[in-house]
Parts: C-alpha cells; sequence; structure tokens
DNA sequence: CTGCTGACCCAAG
DNA sequence: CCTTGGGCCAGCA
C-alpha cells in the first residue's frame, strides 16, 4: 500500500505524459525539465519503455530534440502508425516538422 | 564496488 | 542531411 503526499519522479512523469494533447508532439528533454529534472531524459525514455502494456498514455507522442523517432525496429513503426493517425505528419525516416506540431503549453 | 547500457541531448564537422 | 564525441545518470549484471 502506497499513502505518499508528494508523487514520486515517475508519478510525475506520468501526469506530464497525460497532458500532452492528442496531435502535438514533445521531448524526452522536455518532459525532464517539467518534472524538474532537466538532466533525466534518459531516465524518461527508460519510464516509458516499462509502461504496463495496457497503459493509456501517450507514450508515442514522446519523440528525440531533432524530431525524430527514437527507436528503430517494430516500436518505430508502431510510433509512426500512432502519430499518423493522430493525423502528424511523419515521414519514412520517422521526422515530424517540429514547427508544426510541437507541444506549446 | 565497478563497468556497461541506453526509446537522450548538444555542439561540431 | 549524417556522423562523432563528450556529457549525463538510474538500473543492472
Amino acid at each position: 500500500m502506497n499513502n505518499e503526499i508528494f508523487p514520486s519522479f515517475q508519478q510525475r512523469v506520468w501526469l506530464i505524459l497525460a497532458a500532452i494533447p492528442s496531435g502535438h508532439v514533445t521531448s524526452y528533454g522536455e518532459i525532464a525539465r517539467l518534472a524538474g529534472n532537466p538532466r533525466a531524459a534518459r531516465q524518461i525514455a527508460r519510464i516509458l519503455k516499462n509502461l504496463p502494456t495496457d497503459s493509456t498514455l501517450p507514450w508515442h507522442r514522446v519523440i528525440n530534440a531533432q524530431g525524430k523517432i527514437a527507436q528503430m525496429g517494430e516500436n518505430f513503426v508502431r510510433q509512426r502508425k500512432a502519430l499518423l493517425d493522430e493525423g502528424i505528419e511523419v515521414t519514412t525516416a520517422g521526422k515530424i516538422d517540429l514547427t508544426l506540431y510541437l507541444w506549446r503549453q
């Protein structure tokens, strides 16, 4: 049982993730900054990788700071499809135009 | 404790 | 556009 008052770093990441609107993307580093640890981009990646399979959180809206899908192989295909389904243009190479789709609060 | 690994970032070349 | 090198740091063998 867990009765913590303050959300953990991971929980803050989940909350931020849930706030990214459909049709927009953000980066690992940006989430790290919003969560309070600008140097934790790699930890964000690990948190996303470890999301439970039944999670409804939009992990696919997170790409790298260069505007590209940061995965290879099968996951690349899934993420690209999920983004296309939201109306986001993604090149075959996985590149996204940040001037059009970057999440701005 | 040490060493290696990554869904990263950034500046250069 | 792509590649390299240095920086970063929690997790794991």
